[in-house]
DNA sequence: GTAAACCCGACTAGTTTAGTCAAGTAAATA
DNA sequence: TATTTACTTGACTAAACTAGTCGGGTTTAC
């Protein structure tokens, strides 16, 4: 298993569009800049969210991304699903043929472990995370940081 | 964070020490034997657990190592978090800096999953793993397999 | 027609994993 | 005390992966 940048920041950018839905397509752009992702890195990213039907995009001027389902109906694991990052922790890919065709002796240690990150993840909704009031503040701060000038976003990282 | 083999053989091989313990020391030759790990690569994850006291090492021949505690106090959090492979999944260490010194949007869920996973890995220990019977039954096999010369040890991996 | 935005593929520096290899040191037994 | 077994340490490495960059497209609103 890994959890890194690449999943977290799916799940980020996927929940900035959530938060900023109600301003109709969100361009990567404005996401690179609120949640300080490389623009090219995020290009990759919802290449393959768009691939699992994660998101539907609009083209041109005024145009950028957005949920293609309820936000009710999109769970952080199919997220970072969707970007290839796996959440199964065993060597065998669940398989059990972990040691010369057969189980190996932490077979059932690691699917038990796999099983419970992917309940908890799958039991988190993008809405669901909207409703968190840290969320919500944190949300606040970088509407308002920008639209004050606040931040100098240029060349930063 | 990342759970790969590093980890995974480390809890392997400490439960093979925890499940052998009554014929004495045990060299990591009978583990790399028994649990297919290259023997050097062991020597490199015992120095480790043996920093973190975990093991206890005896010199000499007929030496090998032993678990330094009950199988009760040693849970397989601590294993993994000795050979430096972190349960953490949040970007800032915990910290909370993850953007320009303040939270970043999903900050809150990945703290959460950390706990949660790091809750669980702690509430087992080596000798709850002992008692399960998958765990048993390939202890038996790996056992009697290796006893009755069945299986070719030799060049295999 | 031009600019804003998405789209796509090639490339890459750096890090980590999962080891190998070689040269030791310590201690039990003959 | 010689020998052997086993631990100890450190240097090295191929392959894979991450987290990007770069350069060119294409689509569409205005």
């Amino acid at each position: 298993m890994r959890l890194t940048t690449k999943g977290r920041y799916a799940v980020t950018a996927m929940l900035d569009l959530a938060l900023n839905a109600e301003k109709g397509p969100i361009s990567l752009a404005d996401i690179s800049k609120r949640q300080e992702i490389s623009l090219s890195y995020l290009e990759q990213l919802f290449a393959k969210l768009r691939q699992q039907s994660l998101v539907s995009s609009v083209r041109g001027p005024g145009g950028g991304y957005k949920l293609s389902r309820e936000p009710e109906a999109i769970s952080v694991a199919q997220i970072i699903d969707a970007v290839n990052e796996s959440l199964d922790v065993t060597n065998c890919e669940r398989q059990g043929n972990c040691q010369q065709g057969q189980q190996c002796l932490t077979h059932h240690l690691w699917i038990d472990l796999s099983d419970r990150i992917h309940a908890f993840l799958s039991s988190i909704s993008l809405a669901s995370l909207v409703q968190q009031d840290e969320v919500q503040e944190v949300s606040v701060r970088q509407n308002s940081a920008r639209e004050l000038g606040l931040l100098d976003v240029s060349g930063v990282q």
